[in-house]
DNA sequence: AGCGATATTGACAGCGCTATCACGTGGTTG
DNA sequence: CAACCACGTGATAGCGCTGTCAATATCGCT
């Protein structure tokens, strides 16, 4: 046998539909699509509604209708605040729509990443937001058995899932170091943390513009598997002084690390920018208004998990995305902590890259 | 007329037990308690879901028991990174378990967080985590209604909706603000941003310690309804120099503004801590790396997140909660920036506070 | 008035799973 | 040896909602 009793206070479709003098399938219209009820039935069923307190049941109606709302994210890292940016981009666009956001974080791990998507599918989403482009093979096979639009954030690469909207690190990078070397900088060392698929391909763009300049040297570079901070910016850069002590410049591959390198200069009463050039990668508030201000590439977080968002409900809602790759670009801003060898400060900030 | 043709490559319990030659709820007693099942059928069950590509259907699940497990959390900021810290705690608590977490941002408005506990209740959630204590009635009315286990974090206060983990940011103001004193500072400022009521509560202890020293002056209290930033720090503290000439201390209500107020001083040419002393609230990761280091009161976030997820989990899954309202206390990191008038540097972090 | 076109409404069946109870088996007990 | 229990298994009947299509009401037009 099966269930027995219902539960008294228990308010369905179809209570409200008798009270308000109308069949369920009206009500749940109602709920749905309240143009498509006539407006006498419209106000009956919203007071009887609201007079018994009646919520509907998200499961019951994604099992009978065969979709749900909820749009699944997912970000490599919560402590990592670039991708803070990101998703207040993602929840700002869905506020106030009737999507829902399912958010979970990889850790940097693919095998956690095929993990969760395993879990996303379960749930039906009506669209998936996913990170990097460094899925696994068995990972792009369960977001396409998904079958809903998919947006992959934060870079860009050939051969999409669905839909990507980022920006190449390897340029960025190769940007800020050619702005290094245009600011007469000749030793530049790059500090990197965590060494992710992004903070390699930074990598990639330091180690072509150095080699294209002629100026590579391995001893330049220090990195650490451990994630980044202000103070791993510090014993990164203390590491890179003992490897290359006549480094001119750092690159640090995070503005975290950026603002260590700061704070140790300061520490050894290191002139920064006169014998040490500082570049950071985000521009993360502070970098502005640091003392002395420090140079970063720019990058449209909030934007990407905007567009990305609202990329996903067109496709939902039948609007055609004709731009399905968007390259959001990036920005150097050049500031004191890179200026020039024995040059004055700039009144304000230098921009330049792709994309403003 | 209902539903017609079934989609020819849907899997469901049924397929998965017609393969493996059981009925299909034993199928569902597998997967929901593989023990209770016989290791023969077991195996057969096991092996015909991977041969099939069996995905179990949340919905269908959540319908027929009545219940989920999802943990809804709502937090006011994405932005604010002292969030994020919680989050990882939850994150991380939740992780592997077989609960999925459904995280909303209230923008710090009471409004939204009434709207948004509104959508949680239509998942029928498992557990939820909301932020502080000061939901409006009708909130708290829609929470207790869920009729689940409800964690309030971040803060304490009477009458807990059901169960309470945080500390007093009354009391941690007041030692943060006793250990300047300690320190010879007389004229003490604060400065706060975005005024939620964490920060009225910081306020609060502000103001008692400097009423009961006798020391209170309106005019060296500064705030901002905008959202912290560290060049909101620089703005709060050049009023403040503005309001108050004689200023010796600041006290920050948070570390983005210490390290606003470091960046400024530094522009201004002010020695730190000998003509103003710095102290911040949180103790995020950068502040002890700062030159000078920079004092702060530190909070344990991710043990609150931790903590809050376990008692969820241990309510739900019928394990006696007994301590129902946790204080985790606080610590006053005493660095640099805070140091005595004419005192020699301490050789590490002197710590006061609360359990630890 | 009569016609088709359009807007509203309702009946029915079923989405995929699980709660509940019933039943069989085999072992233990008095 | 009947009575009992624990265990594993199955049959049945929904959980609360919506897709589908048919039925009815309403309207504009010739």
């Amino acid at each position: 046998m099966g269930r027995k009793h219902i539960k008294p206070g228990k308010v369905r479709l179809t209570e409200v539909a008798a009270l308000a003098g109308v069949s369920p399938i009206t009500v749940s219209r109602f709920f749905r699509n309240p143009d498509t009820v006539s407006p006498g039935r419209r106000l009956r069923i919203e007071s009887a509604a609201k007079d018994l307190g009646y919520v509907p049941n998200l499961a019951a109606r994604a099992l009978a209708s065969q979709r749900t709302e909820v749009i699944g994210v997912l970000i490599p890292s919560l402590t990592n605040n670039v991708f803070s940016d990101v998703l207040r981009g993602i929840y700002d666009a869905f506020e106030g729509s009737r999507y829902s956001i399912q958010l979970a974080n990889t850790r940097y791990s693919v095998l956690q990443e095929e993990r969760l998507l395993r879990l996303f599918l379960m749930q039906k989403p009506a669209g998936m937001i996913v990170t990097g482009v460094d899925q696994t093979a068995e990972g792009r096979a369960i977001v396409q058995a998904a079958d809903c639009p998919v947006v992959q954030i934060m870079e860009l690469g050939p051969d999409p899932i669905d839909m990507m909207i980022g920006f190449s690190h390897v340029d960025a990078c190769f940007a800020a170091i050619s702005h290094l070397l245009a600011q007469g900088c000749r030793r530049i060392g790059f500090l990197g943390a965590r060494m992710d698929p992004r903070v390699q391909r930074r990598l990639q763009g330091y180690q072509n513009a150095m080699k294209i300049a002629g100026l590579f040297d391995p001893r330049l570079i220090v990195t650490t598997a451990v994630p980044t901070s202000t103070t791993m910016g510090g014993s990164l850069f203390s590491d890179l002084m003992l490897r290359a002590p006549d480094v001119d410049a750092v690159f640090c591959a995070n503005d975290d690390l950026a603002l260590g390198v700061l704070f140790e200069c300061q520490r050894r009463h290191i002139a920064v920018p006169e014998q040490i050039a500082i570049v950071g990668f985000n521009d993360m508030e502070f970098m502005a208004s640091a003392v002395p201000s420090l140079t970063s590439v720019r990058t449209n977080r909030y934007e990407m998990g905007l567009r990305a968002a609202t990329m996903i409900m067109d496709e939902i809602e039948g609007r055609p995305v004709t731009e399905r790759v968007v390259d959001l670009g990036f920005q150097v801003m050049e500031r004191q902590s890179s200026q020039q060898r024995h040059a004055v400060a700039p009144a304000a900030d230098r921009v330049s890259g792709t994309k403003w």
